[in-house]
DNA sequence: AAGCGGCTTCCTGTATGCAGAAGCCTGCTT
DNA sequence: AAGCAGGCTTCTGCATACAGGAAGCCGCTT
């Protein structure tokens, strides 16, 4: 998340009302419990939160500035509506700075990071044989999270995962498509090896095709559910 | 400030009272009008734009989310304190994507859009024999922006803006340091002989070199006004 | 004299009230 | 019957009111 507040982990009773009330609704949008283009009435989401509409009236501003809400003045607010190209974008920025991250991070990162990232690693073989999607997508979040904060530029990693995290909702659906998981993890053997070998270029390039082979799989997904 | 948004200034009636404050409130930041670390009292904002708390409340939360402020829990905000080793990682990030976006703007910009990136870059010169900080701070912008758009990915435009955005006071500040603006320009003419000749690899790492120079300019003058 | 504790005061966080705009529904006109 | 106008409704945007926490101050204790 884009820095500024004092986020104290989701074990929320404490704190801010308006941050509460953002904290749910971020999580809402990104597992697509509000769909795209859902209409956010501030009245309505006042009394479902039991709060009055100030906070939600913040909360809603906050998610705006991130770009996960589309506020259009004195008409109300809803749910980020994203075209298959719009998408498509952020996955290719996505991808490229996550390309840069492990690009960086190869060159930067300690010896306890690098056997941490392949402890973590080793520990997606189970997931994968098991299909668990929702244990490969937290362990795919904190596989990517590591190499993030390797880079040992904390700007940086909070940009990347401000970006990531408004990819939440389409990343998780992409990954339950067909062999996908098992590729997922055979593109991450192949990055892991070339940061082993201290090929930051080679591991960039990887983690690009990566990410982009992501953005496929979820392309295919979106036009063989298309509607029209 | 040189804003290329059509913000029309103080005559604004129209629009929203937050939105005003909020991009007043920007403007002030990146200007260094309001100093790094300034207590933001909601009261005392209020009274000096003439409305009431609510507005201003909501202007702070989308400058938090936007990271140029921080925001305490029941302590109220402050212009967000950059210490030198976050300014540099910001630097860094920037000089990333802009590689990233340039590489991608060589390979997919139109034959118009290179051409005005020519004439664009030719309007400089004059400028830089002037010695005029701010007009060449002002192209310096467009040109960018203008190689950011050449990407054809109007998603990393926009995170490339907004980061850029948050560099603002200090990329001014580095401009007036020395042969910095003639170095500039010279840096520009080397990105622009790799974009004529469509190697993105090259104009890519040329870009980087750029702000990374523009990032010790910075810090040069930063340790050099220390007052420690 | 110094340290601590309670008090006071200010400021934030939340609730509520009010005015104006956007959209809708109804009824009139053609 | 269709289109338009005007009023009505609903919701946003802003102001104000109220409650609780945080920081500073003063006096008390040792």
């Amino acid at each position: 998340m884009a820095s500024g507040f004092e986020t104290e982990d989701d074990g929320d009773d404490r704190g801010l009302l308006s941050d509460r009330i953002r904290n749910a609704l971020t999580d809402e949008i990104a597992t697509g419990t509000l769909a795209a283009g859902a209409a956010l009435d501030e009245q309505q989401l006042a009394d479902r939160f039991g709060a009055s509409r100030t906070p939600v009236r913040e909360a809603l501003r906050q998610l705006a500035a991130g770009g996960l809400v589309e506020l259009r003045a004195r008409r109300g607010g809803v749910v980020a509506r994203m075209t298959p190209e719009r998408i498509m974008e952020m996955f290719e920025t996505v991808a490229e700075i996550e390309a840069v991250c492990v690009r960086l991070a190869t060159y930067r990162m300690t010896p306890l990071e690098r056997s941490h990232l392949i402890e973590l690693h080793d520990l997606s073989q189970p997931i994968v044989e098991a299909g668990d999607f929702d244990a490969y997508d937290s362990f795919n979040r904190q596989f990517h999270e590591a190499i993030y904060h390797a880079t040992h530029n904390g700007f940086l990693a909070e940009q990347a995962i401000a970006v990531r995290n408004r990819l939440n909702a389409f990343r998780r659906t992409q990954l339950r498509q067909g062999e996908r998981l098992r590729r997922s993890r055979d593109e991450h053997e192949a990055i892991m090896q070339a940061i082993a070998e201290g090929d930051g270029e080679m591991a960039s390039r990887r983690m690009r095709a990566h990410m982009l082979n992501a953005a496929t799989s979820l392309r295919r997904f979106i036009e063989a559910n298309k509607p029209t």
